[in-house]
DNA sequence: CGTTTTTCCTCTAGAGGAAAAACGGTGCACTAGT
């Protein structure tokens, strides 16, 4: 053996990523992360697609002893990473879903038992079932990765609620280090992806910041639908091309794409009603420069990665900021020019709010407390399922709510069992008060996305603020500074039919008492935490109550808000 | 919550209009029947 000083961390991190990958150079962001990683530190990165996320994990997870488990939302995606790391001399990647052979499957087990494989790619729902978690367990992994880390947060609460089921299974696999990925997350969202999945308290997080300055942000609002339907066509078809334009129905889908290709246009609709072969030719298409136009529902673009959208549209009121920075940060990913434009109308929050609400009721809660209740052991959750004759989504989202009211446990094997000294009854009520809170939790968001289309400031300070960052106005690049700068009327007009004064983006007033991050205490609504500021009205994140706007002055006048120790 | 579709009611019997009902997004996994 060589007599050659230790290897340090990032050198050994930095040979490998040359030596397996190729990578001759890490970013700073990058190497930041895999070194707390490789020291054991659970770790939330936040990056942008395209700058070199999954680096992290590969690298760290060769450079530790022990598969590396990545928990991704669809098979597609798990696809695309296992063929991104085929390579000569690369580490062996598999997956285990339900889209492959009984034979495949078994082959990739016996490739993680054996150490032949170092990743291992899976969906929530695998990571629900015994006898994944039993081999896993055996294969005692060194690292356990969420890719698309939002998705917790986003379809953890209905959807797909085993996205809030996983830090059972970190546990029962042995705690391996949690590294959680994701391109857009709003800090409310970073800690409650570090809190659902079980992150220690000291967990890393490496967050690069948010600013597309090449994204052109606009709003336009209108009272007529027909308004807003010409309005989203012209521009459409008037903007250089390749785009996206993201609407709320299915039907709007097809409607759009169809008047867009009437005009001549190369224009696709894309969502999860048409026949898996359509979606994988429009998504074909699109990547390879062949379509003008995809007009699509949000189940259009996890995982494109195309540099040159020149604009993405919005033809109606997404569901949070959060949805929407990632639907338009699709755009312009080359840095050349790009145009962002959410065409609105107030009506279209009720779709929104419908969608909100699909929490489980009291009388879903009130069943499964009492399946579990009645129970004297712990009891798996299709067991609950066959009890309560309610589906198996269900009985995981009423499930998560009665965990997180203190009101059920968890085991290690993924079963559930009464909290002693906890009533059926007030099982029920504590649920149902959970689910509350985060109906109203949705609500504001949905009302941080009004309050966007509506904003009179620079629309970069006001987004950037909901991710955290501290910007200073004007950003000359949005509809509001643009039209400060110069009264074009091409550009940047006010809402169609609503007589308004753009008024300057001023920066921010000096020395306000509650700087955003600024944890603070409502008479009425407890504890909460600045979010953001603009003009004298404040932006408050309350525990309990989700997204608040209070105006400064009558926060000062009343006394209000005061100023809490430490969050 | 808002819009669209379906049902029901009316009275020179086939269509018009009002009321009620249904629908709206995202994916995995699993099963039964070719």
């Amino acid at each position: 053996m060589d007599a050659q000083p230790a290897e340090s961390p990032a050198e050994l991190l930095t040979r490998t990523a040359a030596e397996v990958f190729g990578w001759k150079t890490l970013r700073p962001g990058q190497l930041t992360a895999m070194e707390a990683v490789l020291a054991g530190r659970d770790t939330l990165v936040v990056m942008p697609t395209g700058a070199g996320k999954s680096a992290v994990y590969q690298v760290a997870g060769l450079a530790m002893a022990g598969p590396t488990v990545v928990v991704s939302p669809l098979i597609a995606l798990q696809r695309d990473q296992i063929a991104g790391l085929l390579g000569h001399g690369r580490p062996d990647a598999v997956a285990v879903n339900s889209a492959q052979r009984s034979g495949e499957t078994q082959a990739a087990w016996d490739a993680v038992r054996h150490g032949e494989a170092e990743y291992l790619f899976l969906s929530p729902e695998q990571l629900a079932k015994e006898e994944v978690l039993d081999r896993l367990a055996e294969a005692r992994p060194s690292l356990f990765v969420v890719d698309e880390a939002q998705c917790v947060a986003a379809w953890g609460h209905d959807f797909r609620p085993d996205y809030l089921r996983l830090a059972h299974a970190v546990r029962r696999v042995g705690r391996p280090t949690v590294v959680a990925l994701t391109a857009t997350a709003s800090p409310p969202v970073r800690a409650e992806i570090v809190r659902r999945l079980g992150m220690g308290d000291d967990a890393a997080q490496v967050v690069a910041g948010f600013d597309r300055p090449g994204i052109t942000l606009e709003v336009r609002r209108f009272a007529e639908e027909a308004d807003r339907r010409r309005a989203v066509v012209e521009r459409a078809a008037a903007e250089p091309k390749p785009g996206l334009v993201y609407t709320a129905t299915r039907r709007d889908a097809e409607e759009y794409a169809a008047e867009l290709a009437g005009l001549g246009l190369l224009a696709a609709a894309y969502h999860a009603g048409l026949r898996p072969s359509e979606r994988s030719r429009v998504h074909g298409a699109f990547l390879e420069g062949r379509a003008d136009v995809v007009v699509a529902t949000s189940a259009f673009g996890m995982g494109i990665d195309k540099e040159d959208v020149r604009f993405v549209l919005h033809a109606s009121l997404p569901g949070s900021l959060d949805a929407y920075y990632q639907e338009i940060g699709r755009a312009g990913r080359d840095g050349g020019p790009a145009l962002a434009v959410l065409h609105y109308r107030p009506g279209d929050s009720g779709l929104r709010r419908m969608f909100a609400a699909r929490t489980p009721g009291e009388e879903t809660l009130g069943e499964v407390a009492e399946a579990v209740h009645d129970q004297e052991g712990p009891m798996g959750l299709d067991e609950v399922g066959e009890e309560t004759d309610l589906s198996r989504r269900r009985v995981t989202a009423a499930a998560n709510l009665l965990e997180q009211a203190g009101a059920v446990r968890t085991d290690d094997r993924g079963r559930v069992r009464a909290e002693p000294g906890v009533s059926a009854g007030a099982a029920t009520e504590r649920a149902t008060r959970a689910a509350e809170a985060h109906r109203r939790l949705e609500e504001s968001r949905l009302a941080m996305v009004r309050a966007y289309a509506e904003s009179r400031g620079c629309r970069r300070r006001f987004l950037l603020g909901y991710f955290g960052e501290e910007y200073d106005a004007p950003c000359g690049n949005c509809d509001v500074c643009l039209a400060a700068r110069s009264p074009d009327p091409a550009r940047g007009t006010p809402a169609e039919g609503v007589a308004e004064a753009p008024e300057t983006a001023a920066g921010p007033p000096a020395a306000s008492p509650y700087p955003p991050g600024t944890p603070v205490r409502h008479r009425e609504w407890g504890d909460g935490t600045v979010m953001s500021e603009e003009g004298d009205r404040i932006t408050v994140l309350f525990d309990s109550m989700g997204y608040r706007t209070l105006s400064l002055p009558t926060v000062t006048t009343r006394n209000l808000l005061t100023v809490r120790p430490e969050g």
